[in-house]
DNA sequence: ACTTGGCACTCGGGAACACAGAGTGCTAGA
DNA sequence: TCTAGCACTCTGTGTTCCCGAGTGCCAAGT
């Protein structure tokens, strides 16, 4: 059904396109990429092409254009992942170096992302599950106030300020502190709800309502920070790039926190530290149609933290963008391992 | 030169324009607000109006709009800021409340703000050197690497991995953050490096290089955040407002921190809890003409921690955007004085 | 069985043009 | 000082026309 030469055009077709961003004729074609063949059979391919839901034409008479499945072929097997220039990857190395802690980690790789791609960046910070406990703290505030600090091994740092039901003295708050530690240090975040189950009973029944209180919002704090955190750059990129309809509804999505979530981890499942494009309708959400999103999963080894990527038009250029998040998932990842 | 009706010429062009996006004439005018004075009448106050530079035609046989000029003496004399409905009111205290901590009472400010107003709203962090330590932390992660942790009394968190020149007992890094705390709690953080500057000799000789470089990295902490943290929200209010042109350099403007951080903070210099606004051109900033900006600052009390306000194209609702941001930063300012 | 050249057809987009309508400036009169 | 009237000047819109790019199809060539 579908040759090697067809598949030649549909190649062609999509890498004019994406170049130009105007439809691409018969004549234009068979002159650009030396098919050797003529127009007229460049024709033929493309009517079967098109057949096929591969390309189609705005109108009649106006050349063609690659669908979202053309993309998908395209993506799948026509195109190989473009790799950094090496002025680009040391680019990348020194910029994120820089970092002095987590959030600067992120703020600089989503920066980097959007400019490298010249498109939309979009990072998750660290997920809270996946990494484990460095250490907690309760800092006594007032007699009746202390502040929970929980950091961890990701260099993410979650606190907040719990009112005790009763006075507590700082010498039980200090205990208190020393028992989680001892009990939670090393410990996935996954597990903390198991291990500090019994820990009332292990405490001097005075300090029961206390304790509960505190362990209550440390847990509160683990399953309400599953919802994470998104951040975006390089929006100003939309405005550039010939989109014009839709904008709106593109940026209404960027800030819609949930929305993102769902478009970066839609695909996580199987193998994480996969690149995975979203092309067009894939993506199935209204007002997103005409947007691509590149991702891909980030961390050290083979437990994922997170997922980065970036969105764009369809008619991105794929094995660059592919290339640039993969390095630079591949550089944060190196980054959050060292320290 | 400018009489009462001349006054209220202007002020009804610009309340029309607002609302309308078009370019009003003197007969619409003249019907729609009852002024009691024939259109004729109404094209004399025009040209004089036009002679002083405060409404101009974008050609010839149009309808007349404000100029820059214009809206500055609207602001200044011609209008009242409008207050909250009820129901607006209690939405912002109860989304507010839910805030539980700092880096969410931002971005449910901003966010917030951004819906209350229609346009970009942008938030920045209380600022460190002026809130006041609550409490430092030395959290040792191996034999070489302590985690510092500084807790301010506006919710801020602060964290850095040190790596020490030397090893350091544990006992002893329990020691120093003692020294540290009863030494700077509760003190401003601009006071910081002058109290801390004789710390060294006042601890035993063997700590001395530990200690110099935990030190080093504090006050690095002071001074590099200094030039703040700052979010905004509601950018797709942007795409739909009639802006088409520009908005690319908007966008810019608005992901570039630096530039952000001067479009708040230009006028915070005399009376920081007033509000500020900058129209069009007053902006000096290229690409930013064509937005005006509402701006105040917040904070409890008298000493202003940061500022935040909303950035728009210069035919907003001016009465009805400062009333929001002036609302905002009211109740902002109550939930951190609070907590 | 493909490929190729030729040819008629289709449509979008730009240029030229006319025209209605809104809005102005000016002048003379109340 | 305000008002009414009037001539004038624009923009925006709709119409028409035409060019050209691009297509689909057919018949001939390899």
């Amino acid at each position: 059904m579908l040759d090697d030469r067809k598949l030649a055009v549909l190649r062609a077709i999509v890498e004019d396109y994406v170049s130009t961003n105007e439809p691409v004729g018969s004549k234009a074609l068979a002159e650009r990429h030396n098919l050797k063949v003529s127009p007229a059979t460049v024709r033929n391919d493309m009517a079967a092409l098109e057949e096929e839901g591969y390309i189609t034409q705005p109108h009649t008479s106006a050349g063609r254009v690659p669908t979202d499945k053309g993309y998908r072929l395209f993506v799948d097997r026509l195109s190989q992942i473009k790799p950094l220039s090496g002025a680009e990857r040391r680019a990348i190395e020194t910029f994120l170096a820089g970092a002095v802690d987590l959030d600067d980690v992120v703020t600089r790789t989503v920066r980097l992302l959007a400019q490298l791609t010249r498109q939309v960046a979009v990072v998750q910070y660290p997920t809270l599950t996946r990494s484990t406990v460095r250490h907690v703290e309760l800092v006594p505030l007032t007699e009746r106030r202390v502040m929970l600090v929980l950091i961890t091994n990701t260099g993410r740092v979650e606190q907040r300020v719990i009112e005790l039901p009763e006075v507590v003295e700082d010498t039980r708050i200090a205990h208190l502190r020393a028992v989680l530690n001892s009990c939670l240090d090393g410990c996935g975040l996954g597990n903390v709800p198991d291990l500090v189950a019994d820990l009332p009973e292990r405490l001097p029944a005075e300090d029961r309502p206390a304790v509960a209180t505190i362990l209550s919002v440390l847990l509160e704090t683990l399953v309400e920070r599953h919802d994470e955190k998104i951040v975006f750059a390089g929006a100003a990129n939309l405005a550039g790039a010939g989109f014009s309809v839709g904008l709106r509804d593109v940026l209404e999505a960027l800030e819609e926190q949930v929305v993102l979530m769902r478009l970066l981890g839609e695909t996580s499942t199987d193998t994480p530290s996969a690149l995975t494009v979203r092309i067009g309708s894939e993506n199935a959400y209204t007002g997103l149609r005409g947007t691509s999103i590149v991702a891909t999963g980030y961390g050290s080894g083979d437990n994922q933290l997170a997922r980065l990527g970036v969105l764009g038009p369809t008619r991105m250029d794929y094995p660059v963008t592919m290339g640039a998040v993969r390095a630079v998932a591949r550089y944060v990842s190196q980054i959050l391992a060292a320290s």
